[in-house]
DNA sequence: CAAAAAATGTTGACAATGTCCACATAGAGT
DNA sequence: ACTCTATGTGGACATTGTCAACATTTTTTG
């Protein structure tokens, strides 16, 4: 009965990046409140149980799981950055385009990040290093603005935080469909979010740039 | 058997408000996570299954409640778009921060009316009415600031909206806590958001406040 | 290299929850 | 008084998160 034949099905080999890859594709089509535990399991192919041999609870895998989808967006943010080395406007511009997007594009996986309230010190501290990470992403990039006159010279952290907040609180509207819920017509969303940003940008400009 | 006696625990007279009252106080004790309908049922001293007769199911129950916030939420702004009927500068500081003093004060509250997608057609019209109403309130002070000359003259839907992505970006961000997980002492979020609205009001007005 | 220890996966249980169904009871209208 | 409808009850059922006991594989170690 002790059948010592190696069995290469019963040690999976990587099943906690398995289990976060189902996630994420369960994420996108059933939604955080389709997932479940159990159904990644099943999705995976292993015992409802064995989830627990790599996270603590639910809440762990996602936290898990936020800290991928910070990742991303520092990854987003730090390259689309990149792509305007000279204008910090242009830049600024380009990177709230980005973060809007990818928040669109993954509205489920964004939500996540944003669900649970902040690890202050107990939380996961992989998912606080990765929000971190992407927060200095942006911080650079005011940074470098205010370095070359292109932004008001203040605290690098109060002008961060208010360009966080746009594009975030841009990010959530457009996701709960807020942004379009007064009358306007599909696809305006772009329009607005745009608007805002540059609206944002202008108070942001150390002089009064255009019109 | 057949006891007529009108037992007045029976009927409870009004168990949908009851419901929902008990629901609001449960939010803020334990959080949407901790909100069941049995315990919700026990909190009110009826069977598990009453809460169907008024509520179609949870999220029923979750979104009549999310519309009692929005109701609140737009009566904190009008009253305190009241308070400032000369100066739409001030008017937009002070409602900007009545508005992020709401939703720090009650967390759980706030975070349930933008919980879920937004009822476009399908979901429940009492929601969609009173976020609505709320975005009214804020799309009129804002035209009354553009007629003044307080803005600039541009569209007010994209007006209004950049500014509620702003404050509901502030909010989120300091619910969550992510305003002050940057290395800023306790207490800085107010500070922050305060210079972010300010920041965003120098976008919107016609001419060059200040500095 | 064999034995012990640690990792990893499985099965079986338990309580809690959302939800439905059949039934009981109260109040309203005839 | 009788019926209809609204409202509340009790009892199910499937699903889920989680734990404990056991099995199997891998790794470490004497």
């Amino acid at each position: 009965m002790t059948t010592h034949v190696s069995n290469p099905a019963y040690h999976h080999g990587n099943l906690r990046q398995a289990l976060l890859d189902a996630a994420e594709k369960l994420l996108e089509s059933v939604g955080i409140g389709g997932l479940t535990l159990r159904g990644l399991a099943r999705e995976t192919g292993v015992s409802h149980a064995a989830p627990y041999r790599h996270f603590a609870d639910k809440t762990d895998l996602l936290a898990a799981l936020a800290a991928r989808g910070f990742a991303r967006l520092a990854a987003a943010l730090t390259a689309s950055a990149a792509a305007h080395p000279l204008d910090s406007c242009q830049e600024f511009l380009t990177s709230c385009r980005v973060y809007i997007t990818l928040g669109r594009e993954h509205p489920a996986m964004y939500r996540l990040m944003f669900g649970q309230p902040q690890p202050g010190v107990g939380g996961q501290p992989e998912l606080a290093a990765a929000g971190q990470a992407a927060y200095d992403a942006l911080a650079a990039a005011m940074q470098r603005g205010i370095a070359n006159g292109f932004f008001r010279n203040m605290p690098v952290q109060a002008l961060a935080m208010a360009v966080w907040a746009m594009v975030h609180g841009l990010t959530e509207l457009a996701i709960t469909g807020h942004l379009l819920a007064c009358g306007e017509a599909e696809g305006e969303e772009t329009r607005i979010s745009e608007s805002a940003c540059a609206l944002l940008l202008s108070g942001i400009a150390p002089f009064r740039p255009g019109a």
